[in-house]
RNA sequence: GGCGGCGUAGCCAAGCGGUAAGGCGACGGCCUGCAAAGCCGUGAAUCCGGGGUUCGAAUCCCCGCGCCGCCUCCA
């Protein structure tokens, strides 16, 4: 068998690359979470998600993953924001960091080994912005502190921005405070009513990127193996962590930089500025988190996900399917000793064939839309088998069942995906889908039994006429040999 | 203007130099009391356009065109 390495894209070489840690088996993850001003949207879960499948990989190739997500705290938004609601800025940040953390718990994500918090690491800041004054990197100025951009050589090496290119662009706000345009805050002054601390340079707060650079350098040492984040974060936000990171140290800072595209609504990126964005909360009140999981891995990482509610009813589709499948598979029992039939050796062969197509596809770059494509085609052909067939055999009820078993494993260990009992699952769901209708599970039940029983009667118009006013209502009922399974739209 | 990405059937999309996956939709058949679901069958003279490299290109290179992102805060 060929050993099994992961291929990632990385944005400094823009290339693919084959992964290798520095330490192995230890490998160094700093992801860049949120900046806590505002409620987390279908953007920011994608990046959790990502790397939470980046972590799953990495974990099953046999490496132990230290996995920072940061939680900026502290910048001007969040100042902004606290003063326009009239709220204690960290009361504040506690209210979306708790929403944050809510959303990532009902996605089932691994937690992070640290999620640390900028404004307590304000001494391990103060430290790097003191070690970059001494080294000539940086500079004070009217108690701001900024970055010397010329006094190093590689600035815009990941994001290929050129300084001469930068400095013709129009957009650079110029101040008296900066020696050169492109030089960048590491720590502001405070200004009245703002929060601050004390430092070498007089009261006031640090500056948007250096948090990350003193929290990498703290958990993850000098030079961290993966870093990652969205695509919109390349500039200025690496460039400049890079900067202030190996102006620190010298040594390089991140060997893979890992970035995923963005979720667009109509072609167009989803922000807060645009105001086109749908919040976690609006969503899990619509669709079940695994729904909204399998939505965000339907895409490879790196190209941009246009969201639509369409999209997510057909996915919706494809989960719903894919847990009545379970649901058939744990009922099946078999009525006679036997071996395997002919049919039952070709879905064998395909489960066979799932096994090291699913993981391969993972393996080149975090191809989650192929190995979903997989784990749905074996999905298929269980159920295509279960619900072909009348009698199993004592040995084709063991196969259905390891591959239930197996579809679950995999799904859960790699992607963190259908971690859910079938038959709870499915209670959850209608329950879910029944409320607004103003009706119960033993409701719908119960006329389910009623139109049973007026099939076995022969009495057609009664059943259809119960079937009719269901599906008026989005409930679908499907009649199978032995029950009729239901589901709402 | 600079940097990066993308352009594959009605729609979403895989494809990583060897002769176009898959999903949704549509149509025909099987199954069904009728449905639903499932199964079987039906789709690109061809991958935005034009050149080039190669025995061979959707895949590599060049030139256009169009869309998107970044260059200011952003996941």
């Amino acid at each position: 068998m060929k050993e099994k390495i992961l291929k990632l894209y990385n944005t400094l070489t823009k290339k693919l690359e084959e992964f290798s840690p520095l330490n192995p088996p230890k490998v160094t993850m700093y992801v860049c979470g949120i900046t806590a001003y505002d409620s987390p949207h279908l953007g920011h879960i994608r990046s959790a998600v990502v790397f939470d499948v980046l972590t799953r990989v990495l974990t099953y190739l046999g490496y132990e993953v230290v996995y920072v997500r940061n939680i900026t705290d502290i910048d001007d938004k969040i100042i902004n924001r606290s003063n326009q609601e009239g709220i204690f800025w960290k009361d504040l940040v506690e209210k979306y960091v708790k929403e944050y953390e809510t959303a990532v718990e009902k996605l089932n994500l691994l937690k992070p080994t640290y999620t640390p918090k900028a404004s307590e690491h304000i001494s391990d800041i103060i430290a790097i912005i003191q070690n970059l004054i001494d080294r000539g990197l940086a500079y004070k100025s009217n108690g701001d502190v900024y970055f010397r951009v010329e006094k190093f050589p590689h600035y815009g090496k990941l994001s290929g921005r050129k300084t001469e290119e930068l400095l013709s662009g129009v957009r650079i706000e110029v101040s008296e405070k900066k020696e050169n345009p492109l030089d960048f805050a590491l720590w502001k002054a405070a200004k009245p009513g703002e929060p601050f601390w004390e430092s070498p340079w007089g009261l006031g707060r640090p500056g948007w990127h250096i948090e990350c650079s003193a929290m990498a350098l703290k958990y993850l040492g000098e030079t961290i193996d993966i870093h990652g984040g969205g695509l919109d974060l390349i500039f200025p936000h690496h460039e400049n962590e890079i900067a202030q990171s190996e102006g620190a140290t010298g040594k390089p800072f991140v060997r893979y930089f890992v970035h995923h595209g963005l979720i667009t609504i109509n072609g167009e990126k989803m922000s807060k500025s645009l105001g086109n964005f749908v919040t976690m909360e609006w969503l899990f009140e619509r669709f079940h988190p695994e729904i909204i999981k399998t939505f965000l891995l339907s895409m490879h990482y790196r190209s941009p996900l246009d969201y639509s509610e369409e999209s997510l009813k057909n996915i919706e589709k494809a989960v719903y399917g894919f847990y009545e499948t379970l649901y058939w598979a744990e009922k099946v029992q078999s009525l006679k000793e036997g071996l395997l039939s002919e049919k039952a050796r070709r879905l064998e062969k395909t489960y066979q064939e799932f096994k090291v197509k699913f993981i391969s596809a993972l393996l080149e770059d975090l191809n989650t839309a192929m190995a979903l494509g997989y784990l749905f085609n074996l999905e298929k052909e269980l159920y295509n088998f279960v619900s072909k067939t009348p009698q199993l055999t004592s040995e084709e009820e063991l196969l259905v069942k390891a591959i239930a078993k197996d579809l679950r494993d995999e799904a859960s260990k790699l992607l963190g995906l259908f971690q859910t009992d079938p038959i709870s699952f499915w209670k959850t769901e209608r329950e879910k889908k029944l409320k607004p209708l103003s009706l119960t599970l033993e409701e719908v039940e119960k006329l389910v039994r009623e139109r049973e029983k007026a099939r076995k009667e022969k009495n057609f118009q009664q059943a259809d006429r119960i079937r009719e006013e269901l599906q008026k209502k989005g409930i679908i009922l499907k009649d199978t040999k032995t029950e009729t399974f239901w589901w709402v739209e």
